[in-house]
RNA sequence: GGUACUUUGGCCGAGUGGUUAGGCACCGGUCUGCAAAACCGUCUACGGCGGUUCGAAUCCGCCAAGUACCUCCA
């Protein structure tokens, strides 16, 4: 692998060198979505950040295996271990089967993620396919000695461990702090301490999720599905865990403690966390319900909106911030990324088209290494698209005639636009599709030369009546020096 | 209260010791029958105070404001 890639763990909280344990095999794991309602732009962020690096790795040469789980059961309200299923309730409420919510908000996740352009993962599994891994690994913890049964629960000896680990290593805590900070909450009796957590939960008599266990009828933690489904896919060590911010505790600090409690090692070597999206300085999340959803983005319909946002706009506006850093929405920002972009897919359009010369006036030289440097430096997405920018000026000198190319260079540039643009950012033109078949492209070209004729004869009644009424079907009719463009 | 982090020009947002980030807006210009669009150019900021240094947005200290996590959240 030509390029190194550095990336920031948190674990050590400091960017290191990228190498797989098994090269050039990579595992990739990430915190999917619990599916219990619809998509928001906060699930949008971890999807592109991540499938940014599954791009990225898979540009290296790396074979790399992507799993994205579903969450699907075991999910709780309120408190880790005595709320609702997240599932089960949004059933009840619905008079649906808990699988027909999965099913419902799951097909509308990928619909538009889809739309965002994110590739599916290797594999995604369900949470609630994977029961029996969850029960053998909570018995390999409770075999090792750090879990102990209590009422059919199976509860995580969080003091007991951090004699032999350290619990809280990746969030930065310390257990006594947190046995001090912890509030009591009711109903917790069976539990030893306060800080203990579920790995396996005896089910309520009217509680539909459930399955046989040999402590109970009931149904996994939260947590313990990744383990299990992570271990079973990517082996008991692998790669890159990825995920929101927010799950870094207590769900991946959990994680660390039951791979290491179960096999006596941590799974994960390296720990990658986005940052929030958030709107006025807070964080968009469904608790402080000030979440957009991803399809009022695509349709414009919400107060905070002043039109609608194509997916591509999205993208691109996660993408020219760092994953790392907050970024706030607004609809402002967003328009100002929707002119950015369509700029940018329009250069790279002007770009396919441009005629070489003998010698170049322009310097690209530096364009593609720029590019792979700010990939390679933690996939910082915004200096790639600054790099873009400066090349596009030149793209636009060349176009006026104000700059040349020579072939070489030409093919230099259209190479790396398009790796960067379309193979590695993931985006594309929203026009492009719509603009429709050729023989209806080249409709509108006739009707645009006859327009042209009719200029060159000064008729502008002609031409004014054409171009005005093509602009009201919605095309948007541009002269330029010598002829026109158009796009809907 | 504990822990982690943030504070950059009108707005968004990169940047960790010396060099123009970039985008949007504004303004100026080019092009144009008109208009629109497009293109080019300009705009040089880094919360406050102090320190280290030849030199700091960048390192250190203090202060201020804000955010996240500590209960579910991407």
């Amino acid at each position: 692998m030509e390029h190194t890639l550095y990336i920031y763990n948190t674990l050590t909280r400091k960017k290191e060198q990228f190498i797989p344990i098994h090269e050039p095999h990579v595992g990739l794991y990430v915190c999917g979505p619990t599916v219990y309602g619809d998509p928001h732009l906060g699930h949008a962020r971890p999807a592109i950040t991540f499938d940014i690096l599954f791009r990225y790795l898979k540009h290296l040469g790396y074979k790399v295996r992507y799993v994205r789980n579903i969450t699907d059961v075991g999910h709780l309200e309120n408190d880790a271990d005595e709320g609702e299923d997240k599932i089960a309730k949004k059933a009840r409420l619905d008079q649906l089967e808990p699988m027909e919510v999965v099913q419902y908000y799951l097909n509308r996740y990928r619909k538009a993620m889809e739309a965002l352009k994110v590739l599916s993962p290797s594999i995604e599994p369900h949470a609630s396919g994977h029961i029996m891994e969850q029960i053998e690994f909570t018995q390999k913890i409770l075999d090792a000695g750090y879990a102990y049964e209590s009422e059919g629960s199976v509860y995580f000896d969080v003091e007991k461990y951090n004699r032999d680990y350290q619990y809280g290593k990746l969030s930065g805590r310390n257990i006594d702090e947190m046995l001090e900070t912890t509030r009591d909450l009711d109903g917790q009796s069976e539990k030893r301490r306060s800080i203990d957590f579920a790995l396996w939960k005896k089910a309520s008599p009217e509680h539909i999720m459930r399955w046989k266990s040999p402590w109970s009828q009931g149904f996994p933690g939260w947590h313990m599905e990744c383990s299990a489904m992570g271990t079973k896919y990517l082996g008991e060590q692998f790669d890159i865990h990825g995920g929101g911010m927010d799950l870094m505790f207590p769900h991946h600090e959990c994680e660390i403690a039951q791979s290491c409690a179960a096999l006596g090692k941590d799974s994960v070597k390296y720990w990658m966390h986005n940052n929030m999206i958030t709107i006025n300085g807070q964080k968009m999340g469904k608790s402080l319900g000030n979440f957009i959803t991803l399809e009022e983005f695509f349709t414009g319909n919400h107060v905070l909106l002043t039109k609608a946002f194509s997916p591509m706009t999205i993208r691109f506006f996660i993408l020219q911030a760092h994953y790392r850093s907050t970024v706030d929405f607004s609809s402002e920002a967003l328009e100002a990324s929707e002119k950015g972009l369509e700029r940018l897919m329009e250069g790279y359009a002007r770009l396919q088209k441009l005629q070489a010369s003998a010698t170049s006036s322009v310097n690209i030289s530096e364009v593609r290494k720029k590019c792979e440097d700010a990939m390679a430096d933690d996939l910082n997405t915004p200096m790639v698209i600054s790099a873009l920018f400066d090349a596009l000026r030149s793209v636009n000198l060349i176009h006026d005639g104000k700059e040349t190319i020579s072939q070489a260079d030409l093919s230099e540039l259209q190479s790396v636009f398009k790796l960067y643009i379309e193979d590695l950012l993931g985006l594309q033109s929203d026009s492009a599709s719509a603009n429709g078949t050729e023989a209806y492209q080249k409709a509108v070209d006739l009707l645009l030369n006859i327009r042209l004729e009719a200029k060159k004869n000064k008729d502008w009644a002609t031409s004014d009546k054409i171009r005005n009424e093509l602009t009201a079907m919605g095309f948007e009719i541009k002269d330029t020096k010598d002829g026109f463009e158009w796009k809907l």
